[in-house]
DNA sequence: AGAGTGACTGCAG
DNA sequence: ACTGCAGCCACTC
């Protein structure tokens, strides 16, 4: 199956009423690290394509797309009509058992967890 | 080929 | 809690 295809099917999994981070799709559809090529997706995938595009948020709860911005009104919109409470930039996870699910069977880790230089120089 | 970009992420200040 | 930064990836000049 393609890349895309599994993200999208990863997507399509997530239950109403729960979330999903960009970097759980991603480790779910086998591709951990990918968390951009999920947003990518999501952003080329048409409406049309019926999707719960709205269950997927950035890491710790955050709406990704720029607050304001027509996407974002209507992600609120959807997010808070299946129950979730919404401020501002961000959601509240209580349902949250995706991102724990995902953190279980999807060690993999990726972007700034892996090693990186202190910047201080120190040890 | 090389630099720039972004619906990302986690660690440091 | 917030901002910056650095690492990673796919894609576009």
């Amino acid at each position: 199956m393609e890349p895309r295809a599994r993200i999208l099917a990863a997507i399509a999994a997530v239950p109403h009423g729960e979330l999903a981070t960009y970097g759980g799709i991603a480790a779910r559809a086998g591709l951990p690290g990918r968390a951009r090529m999920v947003a990518r997706v999501l952003a080329e995938a048409p409406a049309a394509a019926d999707l719960p595009w709205h269950r997927i948020v950035a890491a710790g709860g955050r709406l990704a797309m720029p607050a304001g911005s027509a996407g974002h009104e209507e992600q609120v919109r959807r997010l808070r009509r299946e129950g979730h409470e919404v401020n501002g930039q961000r959601v509240r996870l209580p349902p949250m058992v995706a991102p724990l699910d995902v953190l279980l069977w999807a060690p993999a880790p990726q972007g700034g967890s892996v090693r990186r230089r202190r910047r201080d120089g120190s040890r």
